[in-house]
DNA sequence: CTATGGCACGGATT
DNA sequence: AATCCGTGCCATAG
């Protein structure tokens, strides 16, 4: 189901593409036509805004705004697509035609709306109940998160200190210095820096600052006991049996301890709900609910799929969200005021209409590459959007590269740094669209849920070849550790939900 | 002896 | 050219 019509297509595309400078069509060995582009200003700017997210695009024309009297930005809400008036919720509805005939590709493209305000927006966040709101505070680094929060608490000589804690914190939001190094290299007492550190430590992703997982529960554990009922000994446990609870070795701790198993279970089951040893890890947000590891969140997704009224049977709507409000175009008074432009200014005017169109073509551009990369998406993984991540197929960059006859990297770029929001409410990363590996780890994922007596890894390999997937074992393991599944001996114990 | 994790290599992808 | 990913081999814990 290539291109056969094609060459009738191509010269089209030819004259089109050749007008508009900086793309060239040219012949690869196989006879086959590909658009590449000219070094030119130009194509540079298609290129940079494939790449962009919809922010920063925003930004981009904002400025060019300012400072080109050619470009002219028309608030009222029309859809740019037929010009009609868009309705309040900013769909047009005249544009959301299925594509042809052969409308059993199930997916529906309206125009793209200006910015993104869903009813239900603020439901999202619901379905994220474990995020507060302090995430829409824009997603600082880390140690940026961190300082901010401790900063007036700080007195000056404590802040230096508290920069370098910081910036030396590993990905799991530990310390990795020795006390001693760090307070020779300042000259203080290690009592000053752990004064330092303890502030660290009670700021949000409650326990960061610590040295390792055991100090960073204890933290928490001791935050949480002022808060909510903890379970009996649980502050015993961690503080002295850490390890042997961290590996199951339930028996020793009872006996160590004098506690029954009973209850060493409950406060395995809340360290295990309520706790995060890893404070550094995915996205810092309320520890307190946190156990399940949601894939990292974004607020502003720049595409949206959705059903259409919200009925998983009906068809899939996808919105490119646009980053201009309101829409663009070369402002016709400055156009007419060109044509007897006094001499002198000619040039520059002509200059500033020439950058305004630009500006819109290649943001059209833009579009309809996403566009039509989301129609070849979505053709393949309708049913990962629809049925969640066990349905994903395996796609790369480069396949949907030439169902699309562009450059692959003209799908990279388009893929990247984008997100998209999926009917369920979810904003991943466009990317995960392309993931190898997302439907065998869900795979895993349920038969480890479904399990009776822990499968071993060995075992898993075998159901999956059954299955009609052949991977490692050392693979499975991988998987299991991306899925946060402990290894088999130590699942027996509890299970339960 | 079995089950896993660590390291690192090589091929695929970007 | 840089990065990612699946794997094989080996060390280690149980």
């Amino acid at each position: 189901m290539e291109c056969s019509a094609n060459n009738d297509a191509a010269a089209h595309v030819k004259v089109l593409w050749e007008r508009q400078k900086g793309f060239k069509m040219y012949q690869t060995q196989k006879g086959k036509t590909e658009i590449r582009q000219a070094p030119s200003a130009l194509l540079a700017q298609t290129m940079t805004f494939l790449g962009m997210s919809a922010d920063e695009i925003r930004e981009r024309i904002e400025s060019e705004l300012s400072i080109n009297p050619a470009l002219e930005r028309i608030e009222e809400r029309i859809c740019p697509t037929c010009k009609r008036p868009l309705p309040d919720h900013g769909l047009c509805m005249h544009c959301s035609v299925p594509k042809s005939e052969d409308d059993q590709s199930n997916i529906v493209f309206v125009s793209p709306r200006d910015e993104f305000i869903l009813p239900g927006y603020s439901s999202y966040s619901d379905s994220y109940q474990n995020e507060p709101d302090i995430d829409s505070v824009q997603r600082d680094d880390l140690p940026t998160y961190v300082l901010r929060q401790i900063g007036p608490d700080l007195q000056e000589d404590q802040k230096k200190i508290a920069a370098y804690l910081l910036t030396g914190l590993n990905d799991d939001g530990f310390i990795t210095t020795p006390t001693y190094e760090i307070a020779s290299y300042y000259h203080v007492s290690p009592s000053d820096i752990e004064e330092v550190i303890e502030l660290i430590q009670h700021a949000d992703p409650l326990g960061v600052g610590s040295r390792n997982p055991q100090e960073a529960l204890m933290v928490q554990v001791n935050h949480l006991a002022n808060l909510v009922n903890i379970p009996f000994g649980t502050k015993e446990i961690i503080e002295n049996a850490y390890d042997e609870l961290m590996h199951g070795k339930y028996r020793e701790i009872g006996k160590r301890l004098s506690l029954t198993q009973k209850q060493i279970q409950l406060v395995e089951k809340f360290v295990r709900e309520n706790l995060n040893p890893f404070p550094g890890r995915a996205f810092w947000g309320d520890n307190v609910l946190n156990s399940d590891r949601e894939p990292e969140t974004f607020h502003q997704p720049d595409i949206i799929i959705s059903y259409l009224n919200d009925n998983p049977n009906e068809q899939l709507v996808v919105e490119i969200i646009m980053p201009v409000s309101g829409y663009l175009q070369s402002s016709p008074i400055f156009k007419h005021a060109f044509r007897n432009a006094p001499e002198l200014k000619a040039d520059a005017w002509k200059n500033d209409l020439d950058r305004a169109s630009l500006l819109i073509k290649c943001l059209h551009q833009r579009n309809n590459t996403m566009v039509r990369m989301m129609q070849a998406l979505l053709e393949v993984q309708s049913n990962f959007v629809r049925h969640g991540d066990g349905s994903i197929v395996p796609l790369t960059r480069a396949q949907v590269a030439k169902t699309l006859d562009v450059h692959e990297s003209t799908v990279s770029r388009a893929v990247s740094n984008k997100t998209v929001m999926l009917p369920n409410r979810k904003v991943i990363p466009l990317s995960s669209f392309f993931d190898r590996s997302l439907n065998v780890r869900t795979i895993i994922k349920d038969l480890v849920r479904d399990e009776e007596k822990p499968l071993s890894d060995a075992k898993i390999v075998e159901i999956l070849t059954d299955m009609g997937i052949e991977i490692a074992r050392r693979t499975v393991a991988k998987y299991r550790a991306m899925e946060g599944i402990l290894p088999a001996h130590l699942r027996n114990m509890v299970k339960m939900r």
